[in-house]
DNA sequence: TACTGTAGATAAGCAATACTTATGAATAAG
DNA sequence: CTTATTCATAAGTATTGCTTATCTACAGTA
């Protein structure tokens, strides 16, 4: 027993000895090359080092390995089955290791993805994409939802990673993924935005509603505080965290809307007439801080930031945390 | 690096980092109870000592098995599959431990056995059958043979136990079996013994010839010192080793001839006469000294022996070399 | 906010292990 | 009979694994 051992200490159990795995290498190796001293040479230990630990081995597992023959040593029936035993072991060892290099290369493993609407619709799809031809051996568990659930699932790990509107915030890390621009999207009967706001203005009931992103959502404060910046009060008619129920119901004549332009665009005729900017709505891939950036979200990250090149400008986007030095961190 | 260390070393292979058993019992137990405080205490170690373990464990594997969550630690996607893996290669140690326990008691294993005709005729079957019933995972060889093949098998490594016309000789060890008496037996129709006896002396020719064990054999040496002490010098006129075939020929009334009384008397009807007694034959079982006597081959030794109980009087035979230490030394 | 208890990490020290070189014993070969 | 080969043993050292004592971080609570 080591060091001051004052630790009781049952007499039975134990059951399974501290075995090492060189000691099966080594069985391993001497039951090929049948010979310890060449064993020995191929594993580059001494040869007493080889003999020892096979010495050990016998003692730990409780029987012979080796009978004496001549002056070699033969392998015995326990011996042999050790020996497959060892085989298997060292297979199964190489196949963990091979494993789990790859997964920490990010070409296997699990990757739970949230993603806002917008982001499942068409920021991330084409990065997907990419990912599972690239890296079919990844496998996705994908949440759409809007950004707070996300963040918190993220928190509480359910997700590796979460495609949200930013900043994320404390205990979050980002990259920036695409900048969506946000324009009043209004029927195409409806009246000019500067007589609507006038009209509120003057204390008579606005002529239309809105249909907007529900209220206390992360983008609905963004389209919010938009609206005021350009003199607008907007009541709301209609709110649903689905983009394509806004549009819809703008498309009918309902209501006026602020969309992402992509959402807007979307589908085979843009019925509605585009609106001044309202805000500019940052999308970033977000993780935990603490454990830093899984490998595959880190390759998906890098797909969806690849395929979106063009479409719009992260770069130019403001109100990013500083996410170019995250995405450099480990690549 | 240990000691001088003055042998060489490459750099690259290496593959198989040394892993410790210890530790993954050590992840089995912390997977398992979800802390590594419980753990430690659950395998009797300190925390201290667990934690450490796991940490060389997750380094020697080249990836991280837990992330921080809260105060805890939870395993990591790799974690799991290294906790499965140590699950798989935990349960096949087990089953190896069990395996070489039972194969050291005797219960399991193979057990190649060589045997002279008459034992594997009338000696030896009944004990064969019980440990076939007693333990039917003990897997059996058997070989027919002549004494000297079967001990020259035996020597070889082919067999692991023999029984054999004794004594066994040098580098080997033997338990007795049985004492064949054998006796001259004629056919029903032949002269007295003391006539052909005379005959031979008197010059002329005799009038019938022996069927004999072949020319070199140890019990045809037997046989010849025994008819020469009787005043007999027997003539070959059909030599065999299958004392079937010796019996089968007297019967037919071509020869005398010189046989086990269990082999002469079995059969339907005793057609040979019974001479005198020319031979004790000891049957041993015979094993390689330097090995000592595998388990397997003691428990048939035993069975062997308790079946043949009244049948024969080992104890009584002569030529026998202190085999009862023998039996004594492990059991 | 601070106090308290708990989970795990770190530090220092000792014992067991695993390796080294040197040498010995047994066996095979010339 | 001498020599070479194969493995075992001996003595010494580096590494590993465990101990106790202590520290840090976090969660619950007053």
């Amino acid at each position: 027993m080591a060091g001051g051992m004052e630790m009781e200490r049952d007499a039975g159990a134990a059951a399974i000895p501290p075995i090492n795995f060189r000691s099966l290498l080594c069985l391993q190796e001497a039951a090929r090359s049948g010979s310890f001293t060449d064993a020995a040479l191929e594993m580059r230990i001494s040869q007493p080092a080889l003999s020892q630990s096979l010495a050990e081995l016998s003692k730990r597992l409780g029987a012979p390995l080796f009978r004496k023959e001549g002056r070699r040593r033969a392998l015995t029936e326990g011996g042999r089955r050790a020996a497959r035993y060892a085989d298997r072991v060292i297979g199964q060892t190489a196949d963990l290791l091979l494993w789990l290099d790859r997964w920490e290369r990010g070409e296997v493993g699990l990757l739970r993805v949230g993603m806002i609407d917008t982001a499942c619709l068409y920021t991330v799809p084409a990065g997907l994409s990419r990912l599972r031809e690239e890296h079919s051996e990844i496998e996705l568990n994908l949440v759409v939802d809007d950004s707070a659930s996300l963040l918190s699932m993220l928190d509480e790990y359910q997700l590796d990673l979460a495609f949200t509107v930013g900043p994320a915030g404390e205990g979050f890390d980002s990259a920036p993924i695409a900048v969506e621009p946000m324009h009043i999207y209004s029927p195409p009967g409806f009246p000019p935005l500067e007589e609507a706001g006038a009209a509120e203005e003057a204390g008579r009931a606005a002529p239309e509603g809105w249909a907007l992103f529900p209220a206390g959502s992360r983008t609905r404060r963004m389209v919010d505080q938009g609206l005021v910046r350009l003199g607008i009060q907007p009541r709301a008619a209609l709110e649903s965290a689905n983009p394509t129920v806004l549009r819809q119901m703008a498309a009918l004549g309902y209501a006026r809307t602020v969309l992402p332009r992509q959402v807007a665009e979307a589908g085979a005729a843009p019925v509605l007439e585009e609106g001044p900017l309202a805000a500019l709505r940052p999308v970033e891939g977000v993780w935990r801080s603490a454990d830093g950036l899984d490998p595959r979200a880190r390759r998906l990250i890098r797909l969806v930031q690849r395929e979106s090149e063009g479409e719009s400008a992260p770069a130019a986007a403001p109100g990013l945390k500083g996410a170019l030095g995250q995405r450099g961190r480990r690549g």
